[in-house]
RNA sequence: GGGCCGGUAGCUCAACCAGGCAGAGCAGCGGGCUUUUAACCCGAAGGUUGUGGGUUCGAUUCCCACCCGGCCCA
C-alpha cells in the first residue's frame, strides 16, 4: 500500500485530518514532530514516592525530565494542568505562561494522546497535588488518532481486543493484567531454576503431531518437500533431553492446537512443561502446588484468591481424588479398569453422559469424569490414577493394573496441569504407540501416532523421570480473576476484519 | 454447528418495543478564564445508523440474508 493510500484512509476522519495539519503546522515552524530518540531522568511513581508527603504549594529544588504519553489537558487560560502516562504511572504536569513564556502557546496546543518529554522542577500545587512545573518540553511523537472517551474508556470487547496498543493506553485493567502475565511467568521461571531445572528450547515445527491429543495445524516446508505440524506439546523433545543426561528440563512455550475458540481456549497458548529425572508423580505433586503457590504469592501476594465471583483457595495441601473412585461416586456404580464395558456403558449413559460407539472402559470413565466431576471440583484438586488406555506416555502404576501414575490438577471446574511419572520402557512404549494408532485407524483422528525415533531415544535409556505440564494462560487466569482466556493474551484470536481480506 | 444478545459521531451511550427531521456527554474546532482533578462557561460543527436486499408514501426502527463480536450449548 502506497503513502498516498494511507493519507487518504486518515483524512477520511475530520480529526486526523486535523492532527495531520497540525503536523504540517509544526515542520513548518521548525518543529520535528518525530524525533530520534530522548534523555528521561525519572519515572512518575518515584516521584510520587520520595515526595508523596509533600504539603500543598510546595517546591523541591528538584529538576528532572519526565517522558509518556499525554493522557489529558485542562486549559485554565493561562496555565494549563496536563497528565503524564508514563511505564510507572501518572504525574500531573503544571504549565505556567509566565514560566514558558514562548512556549506555552505551543504546549496549550498538544493534544491528548501526544508523546512528549518534560523538563522542570518537581512541585505541588495549591490543592498538594504532586506536579512537575514545565520548564521545556519536547513533543515525541504526534498522536494522530483521539484517545478514546477519558471517563469511560474503551469498552469494546471486540475492539480492545483488536487494538490492544489503545486498550493499554487507556484501561489500566489491561495494563495490570498484562503485567501480572510477566510476574507470573517470572515466578515460574524463578521457582524452577531455584530448583536447578534449566529452561530449553524445542522446535516448534514438528514432523509428527506428538505429545498430546489434539488437532495440530498443518503446514508445508516447501525446502524440504514435507508436510509439518505446529506442535501441539512439548513433551517428547524435553525427554529426549533428559535421556541425553539434562535431567531437570523445563520450557515455557506456545503449542498450537486446531480447535474452536472460547473463554477458555485460544488456538495458540502457552504450556510449561518440566520434567525431572529421578522422580516420579509424586515429586510432580510437591512440585506443582509449590510452582502456583509461589506464582500466587508473587503476584497476588497470597493463596487466597476470588475467582467468579467466590472464594478459592490455593493453599497446600490440596485435595487429592482417586479417578475411578470419583466416577464411581458421581455414578453410583463401581468404577473400576477391569469392569464390564456394558456396564460401563448403562452406567454413564444412566448418568446423562454422551457417549459413543467404541469406547472402551477409560474412554467412557474420562467422558463421565469431565461431564460428572470436573465441573464440580473449585479448590485445587489432584486427581490421581487415570486410566491407561487414554493415558500412552504415562506409566502403569506400580500396584494398580489399568490405571496409571498420573495426575490431572482441576481448579475451578478446568485442567490447570497434568503429570505423570513417564513410561521408559521402549518395548511398552511401542505397545501404547501401537494401541494408539489402531484408535487412530479407527477413527479417533486426534490418537497419537507412532514416532519411531522417540522409541529410538528411549532405547537408549530414560532414566525413572516425573513430568508436568501446566496450563500458563489459565494460571494467570486464576491470579488475575479474568474470566475469559482473551483477557489474558495480549492479542487474542479473532477473525480477520473486513478491511484485511 | 445451534440458540440468545449486541453493532448508531473518534469514544461512552440515547432514540428502536409501538416506523414520521438521529440526540447527549466526552474528545475535536472557535472564544473566555492564573491552581485544575471527568475543571468550568459561551458558540459553531461533526452521521453510508455493520453490509446487502425487501416491505412501506416514509426504515436506525419491521422482515430476510450475510459480516463482526459477546454469552450459553454442542
Amino acid at each position: 500500500m502506497g503513502d498516498g493510500d494511507e493519507r487518504s484512509s486518515l483524512d477520511e476522519n475530520r480529526l486526523t485530518a486535523a492532527r495531520l495539519a497540525k503536523v504540517d503546522r509544526l515542520r513548518d515552524a521548525g518543529v520535528e514532530p518525530y524525533p530520534y530518540r530522548f534523555e528521561r531522568t525519572a519515572f512518575a511513581a518515584d516521584l510520587h514516592d520520595r515526595h508523596g508527603d509533600l504539603g500543598s504549594g510546595a517546591t523541591t529544588d528538584e529538576q528532572v525530565v519526565v517522558a509518556g504519553r499525554l493522557m489529558g489537558m485542562r486549559d485554565m487560560g493561562s496555565l494549563v494542568f496536563g497528565v503524564l502516562l508514563d511505564p510507572s504511572g501518572r504525574i500531573q504536569l503544571f504549565a505556567d505562561e509566565s514560566v514558558l513564556e514562548g512556549g506555552f502557546a505551543a504546549f496549550s496546543d498538544l493534544d491528548v494522546g501526544d508523546w512528549i518529554g518534560v523538563a522542570g522542577e518537581v512541585m505541588t500545587t495549591r490543592r498538594g497535588e504532586l506536579s512537575i512545573r514545565v520548564e521545556g518540553f519536547t513533543l515525541l511523537a504526534k498522536g494522530l488518532r483521539p484517545l478514546p472517551e477519558k471517563w469511560h474508556g474503551l469498552k469494546d470487547i471486540e475492539q480492545r481486543h483488536r487494538q490492544r496498543y489503545v486498550d493499554l493506553v487507556v484501561n489500566e485493567r489491561a495494563r495490570r493484567t498484562a503485567a501480572k502475565r510477566i510476574a507470573t511467568i517470572e515466578s515460574l521461571r524463578r521457582s524452577l531454576s531455584d530448583r536447578g531445572f534449566v529452561e530449553v528450547e524445542t522446535p516448534t515445527l514438528h514432523t509428527l503431531p506428538t505429545g498430546g491429543h489434539a488437532l495440530p495445524f498443518e503446514t508445508h516446508h516447501d525446502a524440504l518437500g514435507i508436510d509439518m505440524y505446529l506442535r501441539i506439546a512439548l513433551e517428547l523433545h524435553l525427554k529426549r533431553l533428559v535421556v541425553g543426561g539434562m535431567e531437570r528440563v523445563f520450557e515455557i512455550g506456545r503449542v498450537f492446537r486446531n480447535e474452536g475458540v472460547s473463554t477458555i481456549h485460544n488456538p495458540e497458548f502457552t504450556m510449561l512443561e518440566v520434567y525431572q529425572g529421578l522422580a516420579d508423580y509424586t515429586d510432580m505433586i510437591v512440585l506443582t502446588e509449590a510452582l502456583v503457590i509461589e506464582a500466587a504469592t508473587a503476584v497476588h501476594g497470597g493463596t487466597e484468591i476470588e475467582f467468579k465471583g467466590k472464594d478459592l483457595s490455593l493453599a497446600a495441601p490440596w485435595d487429592r481424588l482417586d479417578f475411578f473412585g470419583s466416577v464411581a461416586e458421581a455414578t453410583g456404580t463401581d468404577w473400576t479398569p477391569d469392569m464390564d464395558l456394558e456396564t460401563a456403558r448403562s452406567s454413564a449413559t444412566a448418568a446423562g453422559v454422551s457417549i459413543e460407539q467404541g469406547w472402551g472402559v477409560g474412554k467412557l470413565a474420562a467422558e463421565a469424569f469431565e461431564t460428572l466431576v470436573e465441573p464440580t471440583l473449585w479448590n485445587p484438586t489432584f486427581v490421581l490414577n487415570h486410566p491407561k488406555e487414554i493415558s500412552p506416555l504415562a506409566r502403569e502404576h506400580r500396584s494398580r493394573p489399568g490405571v496409571v501414575e498420573r495426575f490431572e490438577v482441576i481448579v475451578a471446574g478446568t485442567e490447570l496441569a497434568n503429570a505423570f511419572s513417564e513410561l521408559n520402557d521402549p518395548v511398552e512404549q511401542r505397545r501404547r504407540f501401537e494401541a494408539q494408532v489402531a484408535a487412530r485407524s479407527a477413527g479417533d483422528v486426534e490418537a497419537h501416532p507412532m514416532d519411531e525415533d522417540y522409541l529410538r531415544a528411549l532405547e537408549y535409556g530414560l532414566p525413572p523421570t516425573g513430568g508436568m505440564g501446566m496450563g500458563v494462560d489459565r494460571l494467570v487466569m486464576l491470579l488475575t480473576g479474568e474470566e475469559s482466556v482473551r483477557e489474558v493474551i495480549l492479542f487474542p484470536h479473532l477473525r480477520p476484519e473486513a478491511s484485511d481480506l
